[in-house]
DNA sequence: GTCTATATAGGGATAGAC
DNA sequence: GTCTATCCCTATATAGAC
């Protein structure tokens, strides 16, 4: 493969998010992509055996953005700082692959293998979340039981899964940011009633800069 | 229309329902909701408009059952028996209608009226959650600021609005007691940190029923 | 690599007989 | 009310020239 082909490969790969993200994958046509892409629809099909090898393609490229994100080098025991590092970037991976969140059991539906590596990455979700709690309990911030940190982990993952679409179906416009920011505080907002006095207080000021 | 057509009528819905809830409505068709009716596709179209007719009705099944809980009948401050029964018949909706909730932004993109209307059910699930937690709070059960309970609320709608397509994307085949009362668990572990010491305990016992 | 033209299939929906 | 037959559109995907 030339550097000319890569190079269209990588268009349509870009363009094929910006619509995916943007219309949801189910509504975007492969002469739509084509179209954007300013190439045709012929020519879409010799850098991609099908439309699926798209999506395909671009999940792999998110799969290994969150991975990168869900390994938690662990030396030392978490604090808030992690939890709220952890938390910006999800949401910003999120973000960018948002069309999977979107249409995510008619995407994961047509594709066992899909749906396995997807299930995956919830289950690190999960597992870096009660991670990061049990460093916090371990550091004297948090106090709560292992299963109120199994209980909390498994909401945070599913909070930080379905915020974005949950948030759209609510306020369509709002800006990009600010979406994100509320999601880190609704978040955030679970973790507050375990934590000891001081730290409660300081968490409850950082999560204040995300309600303007 | 007489007895028989509306006999008819109400085999489609059913069928249609059936379908939807299993396969998920893009994946069904008009064709295969008229077979399994044991109809003619033509037929189906004397009866409906369209595809898009089948959901709407669907819909407005729905969402007269879901404004019925929705409506509470708050004469007395909200207790915790309160809470639980209004996350049974909550979830108990939701599951008979999970079509709607599986692929929500593709229903939704496609009808702003509906959108409207959807909206509308899950700005009053906040208010309804909220309205129990100052209930539970004024009597005494619980403790927690009008900035904590907002974002409680918050949490509480989205949870009780994905958890069923987050639960299906993590173990598939649960059986469905099983899938509802993680649900309601996971809702009221969400509380427990905000109440009082014999409540909490209480609530405990209660939420740990659950997780047989 | 890229194009134009076209095959193919599936599913929504209608026509008209009964 | 219900059927059979069929239309039509859309979207995926391929063929073959350049």
């Amino acid at each position: 493969m030339s550097g000319r082909a890569a190079r269209t490969r990588e268009r349509i790969l870009a363009t094929s998010l910006a619509l995916f993200n943007d219309l949801g994958e189910p509504r975007v046509t492969t002469n739509q992509i084509a179209d954007e892409t300013d190439i045709s629809p012929g020519n879409l099909y010799y850098h991609f055996h099908n439309k699926d090898d798209i999506v395909h393609c671009l999940f792999e490229r998110f799969e290994s953005r969150i991975q990168e994100i869900l390994v938690t080098p662990q030396s030392r025991a978490a604090d808030m700082e992690d939890m709220w590092l952890y938390l910006h970037l999800i949401f910003e991976v999120i973000w960018e692959y948002r069309f999977l969140y979107r249409d995510l059991p008619h995407l994961l539906g047509r594709d066992r293998k899909l749906q396995q590596r997807f299930r995956r990455i919830i289950d690190r979700k999960v597992a870096t979340a009660a991670a990061i709690l049990e460093g916090l309990v371990s550091s004297g911030v948090m106090a709560a039981s292992p299963e109120e940190i199994q209980a909390v982990a498994e909401n945070i993952a599913l909070l930080a899964t379905q915020w974005l679409t949950f948030q759209q179906l609510r306020h369509r416009a709002a800006p990009l940011d600010q979406q994100l920011g509320r999601g880190v505080y609704q978040v955030i907002s679970l973790v507050v009633p375990y934590l000891r006095g001081e730290a409660r207080t300081l968490l409850d000021r950082l999560s204040r800069v995300y309600l303007v």
